[in-house]
DNA sequence: CGCGGTTTTGAAAGCGTGTGCATTCATGAT
DNA sequence: ATCATGAATGCACACGCTTTCAAAACCGCG
């Protein structure tokens, strides 16, 4: 039923090696003959099972792509760029989706019996132990967004204390006094280095977060803790969000109260998705250099998977400051 | 370096056949023998090729999903229901992203080479020749968002003349006499359907569109063409949009022109998107029911996978009328 | 025409797994 | 004690491909 190559080669007349020649670059083949193989095989239908070729080749093209809730416009803004980025390089993303606080581990280890070459790991928390099994199973892995502490795997984040820091000179510039906190779920990697960041470069200008407050990264979550702080005594005048998604919650629990943005209340973003240059928001925000991280992180997956050994590597991309009407 | 099934018979003391039926559910083993077995093979760190099982298992466990530019806010949404549908019956999404206005055939292809069980078809156009190569191949494939004229494939999509009736009845309901279209890319089936919809349903009430403008399906695209609507003669006192994104676009713009919305223009949508119930639009618009449209497709697709063979099956979800704010 | 050297070519050996088949083993009935 | 029955086991083949290897075909040159 299914067309193989033993197919082809009758029909053509020619060896079964002779088939999988002409499908191989480079091979030692006569132009013309690899031209009629090709003829036969198109009028057959025939394209080379991946499966099969990469039993012996060892390279299966596939590459995990691990990711969490893709509702969130970051993560699915990300893996655009992303799968573009890794069909561009002529391999194929697997999609493992894990929703937040599922573990990652399972879903991971199904993907590496399929042999993937490499994983991208964007969601869900990896330890050493986890990315030591993968490279023994021959697949590399890079993580997106986060840092290994223990090393044993390449990194590539962006430089949020770094993005914190222009926040706060920005919210310094503009005079504010009581500046409030929304974070994201709190185990998060991005979440701590964000509020460290950002009150450590307070700090430095004598300043410090009037209060802090908790979300879980959603819109929603942004417009319940923004209008919480905003009824609440002593409004704040700023309030810096972990994530775009909670400061357009922000934003919008803003207007409903009536208070005008920025100069009543000035809110800050960070990531820089699509949605942040929307005119509702316009919001001031940390642009997230994503489409530079996934280059990044697809080079140094590459090599990996090219054979190069080297001690691990975590690469800190610059972010930018976006600065629109919201503060 | 590579643990290979072998590895584990040798050091288990048994054949490599019983490895496998230590790995098969149901296969007849010893019960005592299968735990030593996979207490080895978890010590050695063993899990079963899956290349290789699928080599002569015939199945991969693989779904092809075909999806367009992930950055928009539909397509990510859809993404994720789908992706977790897939994986919660056991099954694989390996993305098949095409830029739109790209070739889906190639990548498809490519796909079929790895041997998916089956493709799941988002985005692109596809005809009758393709699907049947497809299913000749041994994937059989559900086209989502759109129905195949000449068959040859199932589809599931959304009833989106329903939808536009329910569009029309309001729009007559709220007194409406001026209503302008936004339709999106031109040659998209969506696109067709919801613009014969909405002016057929029209027709029934004695209205006619009074002008009709195209986007892309994005929201600077909504923007665009609301602010030349709205500053144009004879200004609409409704707008219709093909999806919510332009929607949003529209809101936008009838807010920076300093109209309220609803009461000098009302605006709609379609979709129901997550970004469309955020507050500063509060979108009216027709709920497009992704849920059950995800496990339709899925229910067909695992269907055909098990061998069902039937003629080529088209299912038409309701959609709802979701009443906002916006119109 | 012969010869060393370079391509081409086909046969065959894997790649890691599932499974049909024949064989062995344990079980219980006669 | 013997035999029939069923489960458990190992061997070997199949899955569809790549690739090594040795043989064959080809080339230019003397």
């Amino acid at each position: 039923m299914r067309v193989t190559a033993d197919d082809v080669a009758a029909r053509a007349g020619v060896s079964r090696s002779a088939v999988s020649r002409a499908f191989t670059e480079g091979a030692s083949i006569q132009p013309d003959k690899r031209a009629h193989i090709l003829a036969v095989a198109d009028d057959l239908g025939y394209r080379p099972n991946l499966m099969a070729r990469s039993l012996t080749g060892g390279a299966t093209g596939l590459i995990a792509v691990v990711v969490g809730s893709l509702s969130s416009p970051y993560e699915s803004w990300f893996l655009d760029i992303l799968s573009q980025g890794i069909r561009s390089r002529g391999l194929w993303p697997l999609l493992v989706p894990v929703s937040p606080g599922q573990e990652i581990e399972p879903a991971l280890d199904h993907a590496l019996a399929y042999q993937v070459d490499g994983a991208v790991i964007a969601a869900g928390s990896v330890n050493q132990k986890l990315a030591e099994r993968c490279t023994a199973n021959g697949a590399p892995i890079v993580v997106v967004g986060r840092v290994l502490d223990g090393g044993g795997a390449d990194s590539v984040c962006c430089d949020n204390r770094a993005g914190m820091a222009m926040v706060a000179d920005r919210l310094v510039a503009t005079g504010r006094s009581r500046i409030a906190w929304i974070g994201g779920r709190a185990d998060t990697f991005s979440n701590v280095e964000r509020f460290d960041g950002l009150t450590a470069a307070l700090a430095g200008h004598g300043r410090s977060l009037t209060e802090m407050r908790s979300g879980d990264y959603s819109t929603d979550s942004g417009m319940v803790q923004a209008l919480a702080l905003l009824t609440g005594p002593d409004r704040p005048d700023a309030i810096v969000c972990g994530n775009d998604a909670m400061a357009i919650g922000a934003v919008a629990a803003a207007r409903r109260l009536g208070l005008r943005v920025p100069e009543d209340v000035g809110i800050c973003g960070f990531d820089d998705i699509p949605a942040a240059a929307w005119e509702p928001f316009s919001l001031t925000t940390v642009a997230n250099p994503v489409v530079e991280t996934v280059r990044a992180s697809l080079d140094l997956l590459t090599r990996r998977i090219a054979g190069e050994t080297a001690a691990s590597f975590t690469i800190r991309l610059p972010p930018t400051l976006r600065i629109r009407q919201s503060l």
